[in-house]
DNA sequence: AATGAATGAGTATTCATTCAT
DNA sequence: GATGAATGAATACTCATTCAT
């Protein structure tokens, strides 16, 4: 009967957690904090999740899930990796201006150490990346030599990391620039030729 | 006339604080564990350092000054910005292979909400990294729009993060041999030029 | 819906909390200690109080703050000087009958190099000596030249001194009796004449 | 063979140790700041005395003998009770001003619920107030029903009491004068009488 | 169903004491 | 004798989790 209500309350937990990860990161993320912020009670959180490190692990492969999505998306319409490849930049870009969040949490949790992907997108991701490698030998854009790893390594993570480079301000500014995404593109293609 | 500082125990608390963080993060490197693993009274870490972040921050301010003090020679030693790269890559896959701990270190802290890097070192990585782009401005390797920034996240973050998803066996194998340093390499200049 | 707070476990962590202060002074009495004896858990005592500092000074203010009150209405209601210092020795002897431990436990505290009776209540109190000297003065009980000070020494201090020496059973006894009370009045009264 | 050496290391111990007391309390005086004050190592400490609490008390009870001895000596030498009580509070003023910290010493331990003062002395305390308290009676310098207690409480707490406020500086200033020291004398008398 | 009162295992840190030198 | 390196039990405090209501 209350089902409106409970997707609210839901989804502003979602939210709650996702700010306070990124702004704290998971050790700061208390579950009072996010349940005062979600304006909702402690116990409820533990009523969809059995533990905080669940709540987080489903929040960040539903996360990875919709970047796999979009990357098969790309894939299946793109007629070169280098569509693939600025297609995908795109996406992290428009993250990154949209929804700044998003993006962070992932990384965050990226590099934290009580949380992994699960096998499961770690071999979709995989598989993914070896697509893209096989549509970039086809088409003759990049060598034979190529790995997935790679390909992962110059598409995926560095994009990730040079925008949380700059989201941290690093080197001063904290703007991402259309300009940006060109070059961060254009390095990336660069690279895998 | 009292007992000799033992310096073996200094260095195994070293190690030990290393290990655990490596293994599970700042917080779930906690004190007692890294004082059994190193066989040393509790209170003996104290003696050294006021705190628990204090010693992790000396052990990483330590880690990345002598990264530092490496980049710089490189860069009066070198006539190209390929010669930088090229030696700041092969510094980065020694010591992944040499003390594959210490490499981890860096990554997961740089990577940790507790941590920053001092203002001073940032500021030094800045300024290293701006003389980069100048030698390759001035030796036409690479384009005038290059920034610093750029140049950081290509010729560090990038093989820094190459390195430790390759460690962390994401796509299978966890061994680093010549070939890949090459390619990261390969990777980095071509993308920059 | 959620349980309802348990006045009785609030109320027995001050009575513990007053309980070893007392017996054990505020360094001996450990969080641990108290929690155990009131049946509480650990965390508890830190769900309505910052610290266990906190939790000592809110009980001790308040505890004064009492007495401050009754010192106040005395003042106002009272003739003469002497029935000022009859009535708040009286209140001292009623506490130290009544309620031996909050009388302990004021006196423990004001000699607590970790505690300070807040600015607020010193000047409170300072005040109040004041008019009580006025009071004495316009009634030509005492000599112009009564302070403040002395009437706090003799009125409030020496009464304490007196009840604590008598209850630590410095002489052998440790009751308080009417006859006891009279004296000290009698003696609080002659010295500022 | 190094007697002089040794004896200079133990005034110094004996310094450190009240001054330490004094500014912070016994549970504030740790030994590792009373042995680096006294330019000591901190297992000399234990040379003399098994514990910290011994070293405490052993001060304690040497400070407390030389004022029994210098109150046995006025009643040897008094007439009056009156001569008793002057003298002693000159004694206690004479302190105060001279070496403050010692006076501040005892009143601190006296209040401390770590140390009590020693059976022995207790009694001898008892007894020597007995002795006043019949030299009043003898002289009809007072009632007959005066007790022990109530001379110790009025010619010793009072006048600790009363330095020790002022010391503070509870009401604002912090000097002792003659004035307050004529005064106290007076009060203490007047109200035994 | 939802709350939030209550728990307690776990944490970093302190410091009197010991003992090898 | 004298040192101070090393110990470890004890402390205040935190926070994910449970469960009575």
């Amino acid at each position: 009967m209350a089902r409106i209500i409970d997707e609210g309350k839901i989804e502003r937990i979602r939210e709650a957690t996702i700010e306070f990860v990124v702004q704290n990161g998971y050790g700061g993320a208390s579950i009072s904090s996010i349940a005062r912020r979600a304006g909702v009670a402690e116990g409820y959180l533990y009523r969809f999740h059995r533990s905080k490190h669940e709540l987080v692990t489903e929040l960040l492969y539903s996360n990875i899930a919709r970047i796999i999505g979009k990357l098969e998306l790309l894939l299946n319409s793109s007629k070169s990796i280098s569509e693939v490849i600025s297609g995908l930049i795109e996406v992290f870009f428009n993250m990154a201006n949209d929804t700044p969040e998003q993006i962070k949490f992932i990384h965050v949790l990226m590099h934290d150490y009580n949380f992994q992907i699960s096998d499961d997108q770690r071999q979709h991701i995989k598989e993914l990346c070896e697509k893209v490698v096989q549509l970039g030998i086809l088409n003759n854009e990049i060598s034979m030599k190529l790995t997935a790893e790679e390909a992962y390594g110059m598409a995926v993570i560095y994009p990730l990391e040079f925008i949380n480079l700059r989201m941290k301000g690093f080197f001063g500014t904290s703007e991402l620039t259309g300009e940006d995404q060109r070059r961060v593109v254009e390095f990336s293609i660069n690279a895998l030729k």
